[in-house]
RNA sequence: CGCGGGGUGGAGCAGCCUGGUAGCUCGUCAGGCUCAUAACCUGAAGGCCGCGGGUUCAAAUCCCGCCCCCGCAACCA
């Protein structure tokens, strides 16, 4: 039985609401989860919420209601923005969860029991306005520290230390064996270049003093776990991890059938939290090297080149944007219009006119509907199916199309979403310019009825191929074409409707009666 | 010498690892077609591939130096 795909998105942090990198992200992640569900495999994809920590008991305070009420708005408008995109996950992380919380705290007091976590004193200069331990670094230029801090006052406190510079070199050899433990390359060299520079322990304790939100140590009370610790624990605990046992192999059937994971970050939280924390962690917890998960990270979308952030006012809404334009244009665009790790430029005008009026509707959409069009209207609807359909200069359909889910796989396999999405609508604008090469409409006079039937059928095996191909990014749009072409309607609306074991030549059977055309995506005007 | 990314026709990008006609999408201009969502197809114009050296028969691609832009406290994808 072949391993079930594990794929996770970093859980959402609830202090304020969704804006489009956390659209882009899950959008990302489901179109890969979505891509092995259409290779055939058993998939399992995490998503959820990081809902303990500082930010949230502060923003829960600023409301002036409980945190746990607080969370729980923010949680349903990620819950609800996953759903308006589509984003078909399998289960839903939040850590607040009793289940998640036993597997921390499992952890905890295993690492605890076995020395990995030892009490240190700490005291130093403290900022109550940002509350935390200030260094020399943070001092200006007068050996002050900045008005930015607030109050800040002497003070000393008792705190748990997790032994991270232990596993220093452990992190190095294994980012030095595996070329591929990071993604994009250059990010690898990046988390190589900050473990080099990694010394101290990780503070992973905050006394119930300052704050009480969050999960409580299993070993002293007084205290509640630092949230990464917490939030980075989710990709096991919901995948069924017993912190238990402690020698990997023994672990339940159902964790080891998912686990590793691909997991889709951003690229502010690779260092040091899941590049350095994480992977120490799971290190420290006894997994073996091979069973480390695989970390894919994303770039940023920026506003006119600046950062997107909530001073500048610059957020974007996701949810708007949906309401506005449509999931799948949302989605097209948000997987289109950059390249997989680097950052781009958000841009309204690009989405509207580039990327829907233009590769959705001109090449794709105007596609189906020209050439269901025509076998309606010179064969009544009716398909005669054909081994091969080729051109005068050699090329065939059967051969652009082999060509292209060559390449689409080529693509995805190494996360380029959009140059795989690129290869389809390509493909599309190729099937436009054989229809103008083949002129059917001169075909449909001069009664040429073999040529006719050819090129109408070549269109429509090109466009049932390019409804599965595009299904991952653009999941309600393929059913429309399936539904236009007639295709699979026992299936309608189902994902089983697409496989990539069907995106072949020849499987329209002869005599096969197409739809009616409806515009599938109708152009946006301004 | 802190770390990393980027600088390719008007715009956005690919190509660089594995040197050898500079590619894609869009825009502009001209033409064609009429099945179609004022769509579709063809052709053209437009590039000292940031700058300066070097290696080579040959450099956008390899090496050295330089310039410019963007990230790297926290919130945050």
């Amino acid at each position: 039985m072949a391993k079930t795909f594990y794929i996770t998105t970093a859980i959402y942090y609830t202090n304020s609401s969704p804006h489009v990198g956390h659209a882009y992200e899950m959008v990302l992640a489901d179109v890969i989860a979505r891509y092995h569900r259409l290779k055939g495999e058993k998939v399992f994809f995490l998503t959820g919420v990081d809902q303990h920590g500082q930010k949230v008991q502060q923003s829960a305070a600023k409301a002036g209601v409980p945190p746990a009420e607080f969370v729980k708005g923010i949680t349903q408008q990620f819950i609800d923005l996953a759903k308006k995109l589509n984003v078909q996950y399998d289960d839903w992380a939040e850590t607040i969860a009793p289940l998640h919380k036993k597997v921390v705290q499992g952890m905890l007091q295993r690492l605890f029991d076995e020395g990995q976590i030892y009490k240190d004193k700490q005291s130093g200069h403290y900022s109550i306005r940002q509350e935390q331990f200030l260094t020399d670094k943070e001092r200006g230029p007068d050996g002050e520290f900045g008005s930015e801090w607030g109050q800040v006052e002497f003070r000393e406190e008792e705190n748990y230390y997790f032994k991270l510079s232990q596993h220093k070199d452990w992190l190095l050899r294994y980012i030095d064996n595996r070329e591929d433990a990071v993604i994009p390359d250059f990010r690898q060299t990046e988390l190589r270049n900050a473990v080099e520079k990694l010394n101290g322990d990780l503070c992973i304790s905050r006394p119930k003093s300052r704050l009480d939100w969050g999960i409580e140590l299993p070993f002293d009370k007084d205290f509640v776990t630092y949230v990464w610790f917490d939030a980075l624990s989710n990709y096991i605990s919901f995948a069924g991890y017993d912190p238990k046992i402690d020698k990997y192999e023994q672990q339940p059937r159902e964790f080891l059938d998912k686990w590793p994971a691909l997991q889709v970050i951003g690229k502010d939280i690779l260092i040091p939290a899941h590049g350095i924390y994480w992977l120490i962690m799971l290190h420290a917890l006894g997994f073996p090297d091979d069973a480390m998960p695989q970390l894919l990270v994303h770039g940023w979308w920026n506003i006119s080149g600046a950062k997107m952030s909530k001073s500048l006012g610059n957020i974007v809404d996701p949810n708007a944007l949906a309401d506005k334009y449509s999931a799948d244009a949302v989605r097209y665009y948000l997987m289109s219009d950059i390249k997989t790790g680097k950052d781009a430029d958000f841009d309204l005008e690009r989405l509207i006119a580039h990327r829907y009026n233009g590769d959705l509707g001109n090449t794709l959409g105007n596609l189906v509907n020209r050439t269901i069009n025509m076998i309606q209207r010179y064969r009544s609807g009716k398909l005669t199916a054909f081994a091969s359909v080729d051109f005068a200069d050699g090329s065939s359909f059967a051969e652009l199309a082999a060509n292209v889910v060559d390449q689409y796989h080529e693509e995805l396999n190494r996360f380029s979403v959009n140059e795989s999405a690129e290869h389809a609508i390509h493909f599309a604008k190729m099937c436009n310019l054989k229809i103008d090469v083949s002129a059917p409409w001169k075909l449909a006079k001069e009664e040429s009825a073999e040529l006719l039937d050819r090129v109408l059928f070549g269109l429509t095996e090109s466009l049932r191929i390019i409804a599965i191909l595009i299904s991952p990014v653009l999941p309600k749009a393929a059913h429309g074409i399936f539904d236009q072409l007639n295709w699979k309607m026992d299936l309608s609306g189902k994902e089983e409707r697409f496989a990539l074991k069907d995106a072949e030549w020849g499987k329209l059977p002869d005599g096969h009666v197409v739809g009616k055309p409806v515009p599938l995506f109708p152009r946006i005007e301004r």
